[in-house]
DNA sequence: TTGTAAATGCGAATGATTCGCATTTAGAAA
DNA sequence: TTTCTAAATGCGAATCATTCGCATTTACAA
């Protein structure tokens, strides 16, 4: 699925992201921020180019403003073990994390507040560290969806 | 640095490893356990591919047996948002996770127990997963060297 | 409206990863 | 020990994502 070319509002909450980062207001940078802001689960840098039609962006200019993006913090790498890097926005107001099924790779999130004691923990034995900003927190299991299709096949 | 081709102990760890998940014990083999069994933060496959000497094994080879191992849950993918995934070894009785600074790319282990504690509790709420099996947390901050480094260049 | 640094598009280059197939080999079976 | 065979490997070519260089375009400050 090709977004269509988006008008870029100057209003909208990806040229507020633009401007908040100094970035000037293009039309590539708003179909990645308009792609991003629209996933619920994080996603990779080719279905970023896939989504977003030539006509909109060139991926060297996808690629480019993926890396931009990542220095910036915008946006972030998430490792859902799919054996490549995902990528979603950076909404420093929450606090999500990822449930992933390792049979068939179906992504749930979930929201976690207990990391805060651990990070002071963290902090108070670690002699290399000044300071600690973000974290990174995935669970992996199986879905009922895959426990239940095992019972099945498990006779082999 | 390349490894010197190891000779095949059939007594070793590598050798238990693989006879433990059916895989026949081959120079090859040997040798990527052996390098992960050596290192104490994860590497990529270029790494991997860099560190083994082609005589002991072919860089095609080394990529299917990552694959393999990776199926076989011997060993994991970790992100440490250095943009590319790296690879540890899998030892189930271990709980270690990882400490990054985001400004030099330094890695430090830590210790975790607290997230027996989320787990059960996701497993509570979530409707669509069985069962949690494995986790990974990073977390990501500043080093005591660059906080140093950064309060001298903050002038600019 | 204009000027200019910044951003983009394009095509080529690069470099990691994969594939196909011929050859070798680990380990089971005789 | 020797034999046999599926499994594993090596090699070179092919593929595919990502990057690069450079000419052109464009956002936006003045």
């Amino acid at each position: 699925m090709k977004s269509a070319s988006p008008l870029l509002d100057m209003d909208s909450i990806e040229a507020q992201i633009l401007n908040l980062h100094g970035f000037k207001i293009t039309q590539p940078r708003f179909a990645v921020l308009s792609l991003l802001k629209g996933i619920v689960h994080p996603i990779s840098s080719q279905e970023i180019c896939d989504s977003i039609d030539n006509q909109v962006a060139n991926q060297a200019t996808i690629y480019r403003i993926i890396q931009s993006f990542l220095e910036a913090g915008i946006i972030r790498e998430v490792n859902l073990r799919h054996g490549h890097i995902d990528y979603e926005l950076a909404r420093d107001e929450d606090d999500h994390h990822h449930l992933v099924c390792v049979s068939c790779g179906l992504v749930e999130n979930f929201e976690e507040c207990e990391t805060e004691k651990i990070i002071k923990r963290v902090l108070k034995q670690t002699k290399k560290f000044a300071s600690i900003h973000e974290h990174a927190m995935e669970l992996f299991g199986i879905c009922k969806a895959c426990t239940k299709k095992n019972k099945k096949t498990t006779h082999r």
